[in-house]
RNA sequence: GCGAAAGUGGCGAAACUGGUAGACGCCCUGGACUUAGGAUCCAGUGCCUUCGGGCGUGGGGGUUCAACUCCCCCCUUUCGCACCA
């Protein structure tokens, strides 16, 4: 190793980093115009809400999004790659309160000191075309939307049971409700009647499921599965039971028209309207109903929870027997789901024989499986697999599957029902009863209902001097805003007090960034030159909210001429957790690794000197006390380590473990290639090679580096972005034994070439992983053109042969040597070679070969009797 | 219960179409060079071994000349949904 040269330079990231940040953003290097002629592509991370700082989580989506976008920039293609803020949301409300301040303050405050962090990562964004959601125009343009929705018929009202979160004091939709908890505040949802804004999700039902299949490829298989479940399609057959004794029917969904025949009773829901007749006049049915509803929506409620039900003495009238089956109020029925009524069949339903045991009513067996007889008396569950049909007159015999096609068939003839198909997936409440949100433009008029703000008297603008007190809305506590005039008519009205769910914006924002000056929300021609995201990445935990949302609005939006496309996302990556170790102590719980002291083997908390344990690493949350501080990083190593060892230490989907020495070990690396380049650098100047060399051992270090281009563009191509640094590191440690050899004076120029050319391939292949570490080498190396405006290198095909190849020997599957042999060393010389190996001979001995199997280029196999 | 993903050294992970299991990095061990300041460089590093070799990808079977990879059964973990008729 030469001495260190004291007129070298040292690695200083921080000064590379502030000038090479400084010149991309003089030098406009990441503006994206629509009149540049190159192809488009459209790289989109989801924006973070300006909650104060930034985390981990953050800088793993945006160095995973900004190497994607580097990447495909050197590769030829206009990149947008645009950032900015959902900023809309209730934690600005209550930060407000406590800090006494104005929720637009505190949030523009922190989207500032955001916006310094994400630039000293070095991320290549537009910056010009940043918004934040909450900016008055951006709110504008949505109402207008809100509007065109709302004469498209998809945006209604309705008097409805909602979900209401008791501490963040708002209405959450279904998707919001986590284990029977908000998904923000963790406080258990209670159930209450509002008049709620609904936007018809379900309208686009089918479409959204079928759109998951052209997803197919682009979006990883958990989060379609996801979506297809939330969606939840089934088919059956509605139909309804004649009351006797009433006027009314008792309409019922079943997707096992099969097994009609074995129905012994009906069950409704303790919401349903023939319940609440009941209830009118007999109070235990009454005690019966609430003691339904008052009843836990949890997890562990649902488990626990025992199937029971009220008689109502009603007899429902079998369609077909015309036999009289009781009807039960039952406490596991949802009214949400079909018509709040099912026809129980306890011989082919877990739920309806639970029940039947529990009240004693008969079982009726009317499927058979193979093979086996069941006996009512004897069956311990319900069985609800495939079978022939008995005890079922005309149906009998047949199997499940034509039976159920011929009992619709039946019932549609005669009239007596329909082929059905029902959702799981429920129309979309976006009231909030909430300040920090955008106004929903409409008006309640005594005259004429509700009315729409005119698209001329847009935008209906926040208060700005608002009362915030963490109970109830304060815009319906504001003097005067709610108080207008009816554009129709003139008489007093008032504006609806409701704000939308902050949701709506991030389900548009992708479409805002391709003309965020435009005087309208949307410019199509701009949207349509940008459109669809070529690759999202964000987080998983959006996989059936933001992301089913945004998929509607922008089908919808699509149907009202604004965007051509159908799916706004072609390609998604979910980016794993980042995790750490956690640290406990019996006295005080979670201990920052500072609150922790070593002696020996055993750690001690430093405030009771209670051993403390070592538990298994989970996602960083300061409730764990096991974050990293992002600009502690960045700081201390500078942002291109921290970028390097986000990417190298696990692939972008799997949870990544966070590590302070896999952190030095990219620092060193980072360290290594700097040394590396610079000594290259250094050397008399030889224009990089681009024939291949004299001396064998040089071809194989050209070969190397081609290898490198060629296993790099392939590893990024499939996001496995760990493995391409493997392969510049193995690279980087290829060069290091030649340069000695070529500080030598006389070190051939053919050396000289090829190691400028291997310096000038690590640099550029790792461009898109450290930006500016690569900028300020590409320097050195002589280049006045930044890095960013290069082009992706291609592997030179003559450079790729390898001369010799090493391929195994194996006796029976195991490896008994290993041959080297010329490139064309034909089939019968190698066996031959083999036959002849000395490592070989102990195995051959005195036994016959039965055959040899040849893998080209690969291996050998010989199989001995 | 239903659905999805995953299980590989002390650790994070590689192995692309069935063809050298453990690349690359961390940790650790030895050595070189050293007064500099988060060092650097070289070598070793799956387990066992009588040094011939044997055993190894959650467990058990199977297909194959050859299995981390394909098939069957089972176990474990994580995530999502959850009385959806």
């Amino acid at each position: 190793m030469s001495p260190q040269d004291p007129t070298r330079e040292k690695y200083n990231p921080q000064a590379i980093e502030a000038k090479w940040q400084a010149f991309w953003e003089q030098d406009q290097s990441f503006r994206a115009t629509e009149t540049d002629p190159r192809e488009k592509y459209y790289l989109l991370v989801m924006f973070p809400y300006p909650s104060g700082r930034i985390h981990m989580g953050h800088v793993r989506n945006y160095t995973i999004g900004d190497l994607i976008a580097r990447y495909q920039r050197l590769r030829g293609y206009n990149v947008l790659h645009p950032m900015g803020w959902d900023a809309f949301g209730m934690p600005a409300e209550n930060a407000a309160i406590q800090k006494n301040t104005h929720p637009r303050a505190w949030t523009y405050s922190n989207i500032d000191t955001m916006r310094r962090e994400l630039q000293s990562m070095g991320l290549s964004y537009d910056w010009q075309r940043e918004f934040a959601t909450c900016n008055p125009d951006y709110a504008h343009w949505e109402q207008e939307l809100f509007l065109k929705l709302y004469e498209k018929g998809l945006v209604y009202r309705k008097l409805s049971q909602v979900n209401w979160d008791p501490v963040d004091q708002t209405v959450l939709a279904n998707e919001q409700v986590i284990d029977g908890k908000g998904w923000r505040s963790g406080a258990a949802v209670e159930r209450k009647e509002l008049s709620q804004w609904f936007l018809r999700i379900t309208a686009y039902a089918d479409e959204l499921l079928e759109g998951l299949r052209q997803l197919e490829g682009g979006w990883p298989e958990t989060v379609r599965s996801m979506q297809t479940h939330w969606i939840g399609k089934s088919q059956g057959l509605e139909f309804a039971f004649a009351i006797e004794g009433l006027e009314e029917t008792l309409p019922v969904y079943t997707t096992r028209p099969d097994t009609l025949m074995g129905v012994t009773f009906c069950s409704i829901a303790a919401e349903h309207p023939l319940a609440k007749r009941v209830a009118a006049d007999n109070p235990a049915a009454q005690r019966f109903i609430q003691a339904c509803q008052t009843a836990g929506t949890s997890e562990e409620a649902i488990e626990r929870l025992e199937k029971r039900g009220f008689d109502t003495g009603l007899q429902a009238i079998h369609p077909l027997s015309g036999a009289r089956v009781p009807i039960f109020i039952a406490n596991f029925v949802l009214m949400g789901y079909g018509t709040g009524a099912v026809m129980a069949v306890p011989a082919h339903d877990q739920r309806d024989f639970e029940f039947a045991k529990r009240y004693q009513l008969p079982i009726r067996v009317v499927i058979q499986p193979d093979g086996e007889l069941l006996d009512p008396l004897q069956m311990g569950a319900a069985y609800t697999g495939p079978g022939r049909l008995c005890h079922s007159g005309i149906f009998d015999g047949l199997d499940t599957e034509s039976a159920k096609q011929k009992i619709m068939a039946h019932f549609s003839q005669q009239g007596l029902g329909k082929t059905t198909v029902q959702y799981r997936l429920r129309d979309w409440g976006i009231s909030r009863q909430r300040y920090w949100g955008n106004p929903i433009p409409i008006i309640h008029c005594p005259a004429c209902g509700l009315v729409p703000v005119p698209v001329d008297q847009l935008p209906v603008p926040l208060p700005e001097d608002v009362t915030l007190t963490g109970n109830g809305n304060p815009l319906v506590r504001h003097p005067s805003w709610k108080e207008c005039l009816c554009p129709r008519c003139g008489q007093a009205a008032q504006r609806e007090t409701d704000t939308m769910d902050t949701f709506t914006e991030s389900s548009w924002y992708f479409l805002r960034y391709c003309c965020p000056d435009f005087a309208a929300p949307l410019d199509p021609a701009r949207v349509n030159h940008w459109m669809p995201v070529d690759q999202y990445v964000g987080g998983i935990e959006h996989a059936v909210l933001h992301l089913l949302y945004a998929r509607f609005f922008h089908k919808a939006l699509r149907d009202c001429g604004l965007v051509a496309c159908d799916e706004p996302f072609t390609r998604l990556l979910t980016q794993g957790m980042v995790r750490k170790d956690t640290l406990r102590c019996p006295e005080h719980g979670w201990r920052y690794p500072e609150e922790v002291s070593q002696q020996g083997e055993g750690l001690y908390c430093t405030a009771c000197a209670a051993p403390v344990t070592v538990g298994r690493n989970e996602k960083m949350s300061k409730s764990k006390h096991n974050v990293v501080d992002p600009n502690d990083i960045i700081q201390g190593y500078g942002a291109d380590t921290a970028r390097l060892f986000m990417l190298f230490a696990a692939p972008p989907e799997q949870d990544l473990e966070w590590n302070d020495s896999g952190v030095d070990g990219a620092w060193r690396f980072l360290n290594r290639l700097w040394r590396m380049v610079q000594e290259i650098a250094a050397l008399p100047f030889q224009p990089p090679a681009c024939r291949m060399p004299a001396d064998p051992a040089l071809r194989m270090l050209r070969c190397k580096t081609h290898e490198t281009m060629d296993k790099v563009s392939r590893d990024v191509q499939r996001y496995q972005f760990n493995t391409g640094i493997s392969a510049v590191m193995e690279l980087v440690n290829a060069a290091n034994e030649w340069l000695a050899p070529a500080a030598r004076p006389d070190a051939p120029a053919e050396l000289l070439a090829v190691l400028r050319e291997l310096a000038e391939t690590a640099v550029v292949l790792l461009n898109p992983y450290v930006p500016h570490i690569t900028e300020e080498l590409w320097r050195h190396l002589g280049h006045h053109q930044p890095l960013c405006r290069h082009r992706w290198p291609q592997a030179d095909p003559e450079a790729l042969q390898r001369e010799e190849i090493t391929l195994v020997v194996q006796i029976n599957g195991k490896l008994r040597a290993r041959l080297t042999v010329a490139r064309e060393a034909t089939q019968a010389a190698i066996e031959a070679a083999a036959l002849a190996e000395p490592a070989l001979q102990p195995h051959l001995a005195g036994r016959t070969i039965q055959k040899m199997v040849w893998v080209p280029g690969r291996l050998l196999n010989i199989v001995l009797r």
